[in-house]
DNA sequence: TATGAATGAGAGTTCATTCAT
DNA sequence: GATGAATGAACTCTCATTCAT
């Protein structure tokens, strides 16, 4: 139990690690990166996550439940916001709601589920017409996340982008 | 002269070969991969393209323009299907479109030029609202060709999806 | 000395599960592997045997000293069985009779010294030759142990072997 | 055709590396070891052998098929010789005859074929008794093997015990 | 003394790239 | 120009051993 704080931290280490260390260098960066920016060795990093793709799924999954976990407070629109800013923290989200052969089915289930109420709310304050439906969100939440990759994405090109989208929803 | 048949033809088949390996097996596939595709060894390959980075760029290039050639016969609408349809066809637009690192600035001005003289039709024949920039159709082009390398992208999503962004540019 | 009594059972608890775990996996076997098969912690196992190799060589000369105890009530013939037994319970004999590399010199003497005496009575009885030397005898003993590994060895194989062997004393 | 001579050269040349330093540290020495002592690159050793164990199971082979060349000109005692002196030159043979979990049945039913013949004809020449199976013999060649890796195994030891297995055949 | 997390040297394997033929 | 074998750096993963708790 005692040794267990040790390794709670660490573990937390390298989760933020990863998610720094893949959004720089994508997701080919090393695992032996990953665990110099954690501040570990390499062995530690397998010991908590046995495979490099455990690693990446374990960052997505953190990526999606942190957004699962915002649709309390979010309309849709402000969504779409959230959305784009975990993708720009981490270019992983966008591997997640991507389609990776990584599995991570469930936590994107989750999430659905989640963005399916805050579309119901949106259709009932005349936000989003009534035929949307929610794999189309989906979809567009995806899309806007990737856009927001670019480089040049600039704060009112992010804007304008977004304004595009949402308006179309209506 | 009857060699250099030879190494035209190879290039075309390199480069097609390689448009179906990338395709299948995303761009980590091997050069090796791309040469039994093409049916000719390694070093032909690298010859032809010194690094396996030029070989994606000469792709994506090709890609790009043959997106740029189609313009002529577009309206936004319909350029936006052909995107996703090239999308589909080859994984790399998309990476292309995006911010892969290669150097394909050039090509991606191209397209933009097109792009451009696309959507001041839209805007002349009211399908387009006057606000409307450039960069935010190369965004959502970018956005939509993501979206469309989704395993689960039938093609009445598609089609849902194409009308929402196509709706929100109005 | 409460104390004591736990690290006595873990000793032996760890000899116990080393013989196993090397037994079934070979001598390849994690160290983890067998910390978990005698229920303690890897520290555990490496306070009662500095290194690997210690370990293995603590199962090899408890295997010898098992042996080695039988000779009293033992023929030759019955010993050969004796040792075949113990080789297929424990891959690790014929290990250690074999040419290992690991020290374990002083036990296996004290074993070719009970032997001896095996082999005298053998030779009073009129069952060995008086030419026999103990070193061949040593050297069959390893090899039967060795023959008897083999996963298609049946009774009645291992019953024809070892006759052919006696015979041959004879 | 041409470059095809260097390969062979290489393939030949990682075998007998191969097999010299599998016969001096036992099967766990390294690709890279093997590579060195053959004077080539890591990646040729896996060029030609895609996996460890493929190298392993190509020198065993070899050993056995040298094996099997030899029972034409051998009666039952010599060929007992010859296995011996394959042991003693490459640790290896012993593996195969052996329970390696290695995939060289094949191997090993040709050189039983042939150890079959050798059995009729002894018998035939009254060195065998009637009674003798294969598979016996087969076990007894496997311990000779094995016998014979001792360090301490003289010239006088080996005849020895070899000869208590011959007579006891008879 | 026991625990089990951390270490880090290595092992097997891959693959872009080079170069002899 | 084409071939395909060779190269070797790099990468993922393992495991004996150490050490903080």
């Amino acid at each position: 139990m005692a040794l267990r704080a040790d390794a709670v931290r660490n573990r937390a280490a390298i989760l933020t690690a990863a998610s720094e260390v893949f959004a720089t260098h994508g997701p080919n960066a090393t695992t032996e990166q990953v665990a110099q920016q954690a501040g570990v060795a390499v062995g530690t990093v397998f010991r908590h996550f046995p495979t490099k793709d455990d690693l990446l799924v374990a960052i997505m999954k953190e990526s999606l439940a942190r957004l699962a976990a915002l649709t309390n407070e979010s309309t849709l629109a402000t969504f779409f916001d959230a959305v784009v800013d975990e993708a720009v923290r981490t270019r992983m989200v966008v591997i997640a709601l991507g389609d990776s052969g990584l599995d991570i089915g469930d936590a994107l289930q989750g999430l659905t589920d989640n963005v399916t109420q805050l579309l119901d709310q949106a259709k009932a304050a005349g936000e989003a017409r009534p035929t949307v439906q929610v794999d189309e969100v989906m979809a567009l939440l995806t899309a806007a996340a990737y856009a927001a990759q670019q480089a040049s994405w600039t704060a009112d090109l992010r804007q304008r982008t977004l304004a595009v989208i949402l308006r179309g929803l209506e």
